[in-house]
DNA sequence: GTCTATATTGCGATAGAC
DNA sequence: GTCTATCGCAATATAGAC
């Protein structure tokens, strides 16, 4: 069983997008890749603007989902709600192999339909983790010399730069199954290490 | 006295590539903005491709130069020497603040003139990093339960994401005077505890 | 829903005058 | 070194036939 047309569309533009970046990508070559005509794209999405803003809700849709997931963990502590979050992180990127690319690349260069709506996902993400921070210093878990906000960019930082440069990294970095997970795990113990009070 | 004409072109070129990427700039933006005509571009540097090439080169010459720097640090520990790294880090950041742009940029959509380039400069990092760590790791004073490899982007990730991100940060993220330098302290803080093994 | 045909705009490059 | 003028091409978009 083929595809509908607009998915087929839709999964060849996420491939597109990804690698190339929107400026990169033409219509064209899109419906090429489908074997259909370029006025399907108008048809389907109401242009090319259209077509990467059906791409990127895709993509994002999980971070906000997890986040609420993570949000409910109301009875753990905050290096349980840590290490929840840092988990969600794998599992979101395990699910969206492609998600960290348009991340990546609305960062470094933010286009008119996709940069207010990336920066609004992690000013979400920052302002949760940074309350646990703060609930951990409060609580004399994590070291009262901690700054947050700081701190915070170091999670994200070291949770998501493997992905981040794995299109990179794949080629002088060799490759498992779980490579993923594995890295996640390492990640998280030297940041919970770095971060929690001495008490020995 | 005003700048020379090749200049005054790099240095618009090389702010509107690094916000807007390479395929987003027209040659046309470029000599608009520098009160010139199109054809300055071909005549400086022989096209767009030879334009964004001269501006990566004078980006990235920095980082080769501060790794033969590091690499002639032959009387520090492996700690101390990835202290200084670290600081190279935050120095090179501050000289080339837009260096991050096209690092991140390259790195999620990789063009044909930038993209080995880029590749290769971050493999040399990596690589050093990696025999750090592993020096380290013998000589008993990093843990050695560490896989150096996913420890080495750890510690990339860690110390170069709040640049990668500041330009979307710094919309919800107050900024100070010196917060790079600040930033790269916390942060090496919360690795090296990560890191070290236990001795208490 | 998919096609053809076409309108319109902008791109990079360059020949040649000054 | 800088300009004008122009070429060739590819982009997005859409009206209208099927």
């Amino acid at each position: 069983m083929e595809l509908a047309t607009r998915e087929r569309l839709l999964d060849i533009a996420t491939n597109l997008f990804a690698k190339h970046g929107y400026n990169a990508v033409s219509v064209r070559m899109v419906t090429q890749k489908a074997k259909i005509n370029v006025s399907a794209i108008s048809y389907h999405f109401k242009g090319k603007d259209g077509l990467y803003q059906a791409v990127l809700e895709h993509q994002l849709k999980l971070i906000l989902e997890a986040l609420e997931v993570a949000k409910n963990n109301k009875a753990d502590s905050p290096l349980e709600k840590l290490s929840f979050y840092a988990q969600q992180v794998a599992v979101i990127h395990k699910k969206r192999p492609l998600l960290s690319r348009f991340m990546t690349s609305e960062i470094a260069n933010p286009t008119a339909i996709g940069g207010a709506t990336i920066e609004r996902h992690i000013a979400q993400s920052y302002q949760y983790i940074q309350e646990l921070l703060q609930e951990g210093i409060d609580k004399g878990v994590f070291k009262d010399t901690l700054d947050p906000i700081f701190a915070s960019v170091s999670l994200v930082g070291i949770l998501n730069f493997y992905y981040i440069t794995k299109p990179l990294t794949q080629k002088f970095i060799p490759q498992k199954l779980n490579s993923g997970t594995e890295y996640n795990k390492q990640a998280l113990e030297i940041y919970l290490k770095g971060i929690l009070t001495e008490n020995c």
